[in-house]
RNA sequence: GGCUCAGUAGCUCAGUGGUAGAGCAGGGGACUCAUAAGCCCUUGGUCGGGUGUUCAAAUCACCCCUGAGCCA
C-alpha cells in the first residue's frame, strides 16, 4: 500500500489584538479532535496552527500598552500557547507571522503575484476603520462617522496609492471551482452565501497600507503589505521546517495543499473567494475544503467586550478541564450551525454523558469484574456472540459509522452514536443482573455479560478519544492497556474501533473514577 | 431595501402530507454491581401567528412577527 498522503489542516492565524478568546478555541478544538482522527488512522497529520500579528490595531494597541509591537505580540502568543497546552491542543506546526521564514514566503508569493501581472498600483481614498482594517463605503457608515462594527472607533480619511490584486480576472476560475468542487465551501448555507457574493461580481482589493507595523511590500518598502494578504501566506510558510530554504517548492515538498481549512464565519470570504485567487495567481494548487463553523453565544447573547459577556476559555478550563469543555463544545453544539454555552447546561451535559453514562459505566464493570472474574477480561470469543446481542449488534458497524462522522466533522453526531452504545450496555447489566446470575452459580453466564458490556466500554473510550484523550486514556488504562490515546505507538482505529477487541485473559487496572461529576459553581464573568 | 437560514416539550434538537418524537432537566417506582451513578415508568407541546391548498398540514403556498446572517 502507497502511503497516504498528509493531511494537513489549519485553525486561523489568530489575530494577537488580544486575549485568546472562545470562538479561537472553539475552532482550535475542533481542528484537534479531527486531527487526532486521522492519526488514529495512521495518517500522517499536520495541525497548523499560529498568530497573526501585523496591522495597524496592533501597532496602536501595544502603543497604548507602553510596550513595542514585538514586545505586545510575543506577550499575547504566550497565552495562546499556554491555552493550547491547557486544551490538550496538539499541533504541529505554529506560525507568527512575524518569523523570517514567513517574510521570506511572503515575499515570494508576491513576487509570482507581481510577475503574472496581478498587482498594480492604484488610487484609494475614503473612510478606514483601523479596527477592521478596511475602507468603509460612506452609506455604511452610523451618524458621526462611526463604523457600524466598531461602534465606539470613529473611522478615519484616508487617501493613499495601494497596491491592488487582480481579483477581478478569477472571477469565472472560481465559478468554476465552487462548480467543479461542490464541497470546497462547506457547510452549503455558507457555501451559497459565497456563490451569491462571487456572482455579482468581484473588484480587485488593495493589498498593502501605508502604516509601519507588516511586511514591507517588496516592489514599494514605504508600504506594507494587508495584513489579509500576509496572514493567509501564513498557512504555506508554516509548513517550511526550520532546516529547509523558506521557497515555495519547499511548502509543496512538505505537503501544500491543505485538505482543509476550518475557519469561522466571519472570515469566510478571505479563505473562499481571496485566498484561492492568489493560489491560482500564485500558480499553487488550492485547498480541499474551507469549512466556516457557526458561532458562539452565551446564555443567549451575542458574546462581546461591549456586552461583558465574553466567556474566558482560559478560566473554564481551569475550572472544568480539557475533556469537559472540548466534549460540550464538540458533542452539544451541531458543528456548522451557531451554537449557545450555558453553564448551567454545560454541567448537566458533560455529567451525564461523561461521567453518569460512560465512566460509571467502566466503574461499575470494573468492580464485578474483579468480584466475579478474577479481575482478568473473561475468556469469552466475541464473535460466537448471537448476531442480534443488543452490544455486539451495535458494536459491529460503530467504529465504521463513527468514521464517516469524524471525516465530515460531524463530532456531535459521532458522540451521540457513541453514548446510545454506552446507554445499552448499562441498560443491559441491569437486564441481564450478573450479580444475581453469580450467585445462582451460572458463571459462564457471568463472563459473557460482563466480556460484552467491557468490550463495549472499551469501544466507547477509543472512539471518543478525539473528543477526550485524557477520560479515554484513563479508560484503556483501567482495561489493561498501557498506551496513550494521545501519544504514539497509537492503537490502529482498523483494529480498536471494531468490535471484539479485547484480550481474553487481559488482567485489569485498579476501578477508580476516570471522569469525577462537576459541580456548577459561579464562574467569575468575565 | 434585497436575499438566506432558523422559530417543535423547561433546555438542546430530530421529524418535509397520513393519529406529535429523542436526549438532558423535573416527578414516581423497583433494584444494588457502580461516581446518591444506572434501570423502569411518568409530567410536559393549539409544532412563532394568520390565511389558503388538500380527504388529511409541523410538513405545501402566500402574508405577518421574532432571532441570526449575507449583500465587498
Amino acid at each position: 500500500m502507497p502511503q497516504s498522503a498528509a493531511f494537513v489542516l489549519t485553525t486561523p492565524l489568530y489575530y494577537v489584538n488580544g486575549l485568546p478568546h472562545m470562538g479561537s478555541a472553539y475552532t482550535t478544538m475542533a481542528a484537534d479532535a479531527r486531527a487526532r482522527f486521522e492519526r488514529l488512522c495512521g495518517r500522517p497529520v499536520v495541525l497548523i496552527t499560529g498568530t497573526d500579528e501585523h496591522g495597524q490595531k496592533i501597532q496602536r494597541t501595544a502603543q497604548s500598552r507602553g510596550l513595542s509591537p514585538q514586545a505586545h505580540c510575543d506577550a499575547i502568543v504566550q497565552s495562546f500557547t499556554e491555552l493550547w497546552a491547557k486544551l490538550d491542543i496538539r499541533y504541529d506546526r505554529f506560525i507568527r507571522t512575524t518569523a523570517p521564514t514567513h517574510h521570506s514566503i511572503v515575499h515570494a508569493f508576491f513576487q509570482r503575484v507581481w510577475d503574472k501581472g496581478d498587482i498594480y498600483q492604484g488610487r484609494q481614498q475614503g473612510w478606514y476603520c483601523v479596527a477592521c482594517e478596511e475602507f468603509k463605503e460612506e452609506r455604511e457608515l452610523l451618524p458621526g462617522q462611526v463604523c457600524p462594527i466598531h461602534t465606539n472607533q470613529a473611522v478615519e480619511w484616508r487617501d493613499e496609492t495601494n497596491y491592488f490584486f487582480r481579483l477581478s480576472r478569477y472571477q469565472t476560475a472560481l465559478e468554476d471551482l465552487y462548480a467543479a468542487q461542490p464541497s470546497f465551501i462547506q457547510p452549503d448555507t455558507r457555501r451559497n452565501e459565497v456563490l451569491q457574493f462571487v456572482r455579482q461580481g468581484l473588484q480587485d482589493f488593495s493589498i498593502s497600507r501605508l502604516i509601519d507595523w507588516g511586511i514591507p511590500v517588496p516592489a514599494d518598502p514605504q508600504q506594507t503589505l494587508y495584513v489579509w494578504f500576509d496572514a493567509l501566506v501564513g498557512y504555506l510558510s508554516a509548513l517550511v521546517p526550520p532546516d529547509q530554504p523558506a521557497t515555495l517548492e519547499t511548502v509543496v515538498a512538505q505537503g501544500w495543499p491543505a485538505s482543509l481549512h476550518l475557519i469561522g464565519k466571519d472570515i469566510l470570504r478571505f479563505h473562499a473567494v481571496y485566498w484561492p485567487a492568489m493560489l491560482i495567481s500564485a500558480g499553487l494548487p488550492l485547498p480541499q475544503q474551507v469549512y466556516g463553523h457557526g458561532f458562539l453565544t452565551k446564555d443567549g447573547q451575542k458574546m462581546g467586550k461591549t456586552l461583558g459577556n465574553t466567556l474566558d476559555p482560559l478560566a473554564l478550563v481551569q475550572q472544568y478541564g480539557a475533556d469537559a469543555v472540548r466534549y460540550y463544545f464538540l458533542k452539544e453544539i451541531e458543528f456548522g450551525r451557531d451554537g449557545d454555552f450555558n453553564e448551567e447546561r454545560f454541567v448537566q451535559v458533560v455529567n451525564a454523558d461523561l461521567a453518569n453514562d460512560v465512566g460509571n459505566l467502566l466503574n461499575r464493570t470494573l468492580n464485578m469484574t474483579v468480584r466475579y472474574c478474577q479481575g482478568q477480561v473473561p475468556a469469552v470469543n466475541p464473535h460466537s456472540l448471537a448476531d442480534d446481542h443488543p452490544l455486539a449488534r451495535v458494536g459491529r458497524t460503530l467504529g465504521e459509522q463513527v468514521a464517516e462522522d469524524y471525516t465530515q466533522l460531524a463530532f456531535s453526531r459521532a458522540a451521540g452514536r457513541i453514548l446510545t452504545l454506552a446507554q445499552a450496555a448499562n441498560k443491559y447489566i441491569d437486564e441481564q443482573a450478573p450479580w444475581s446470575r453469580y450467585k445462582q452459580g451460572d458463571h459462564p453466564a457471568v463472563a459473557q455479560i460482563l466480556y460484552s458490556v467491557l468490550e463495549s466500554v472499551r469501544l466507547c473510550a477509543y472512539l471518543l478519544s478525539p473528543l477526550i484523550p485524557t477520560t479515554s486514556t484513563a479508560m484503556y488504562r483501567q482495561l489493561g492497556f498501557p498506551v496513550s490515546l494521545g501519544e504514539p505507538p497509537l492503537p490502529a482505529y482498523d483494529r480498536h474501533s471494531q468490535w471484539g477487541v479485547l484480550p481474553a485473559g487481559q488482567v485489569l487496572g485498579q476501578a477508580q473514577p476516570v471522569f469525577q461529576r462537576l459541580t456548577a459553581p459561579a464562574l467569575p464573568s468575565s
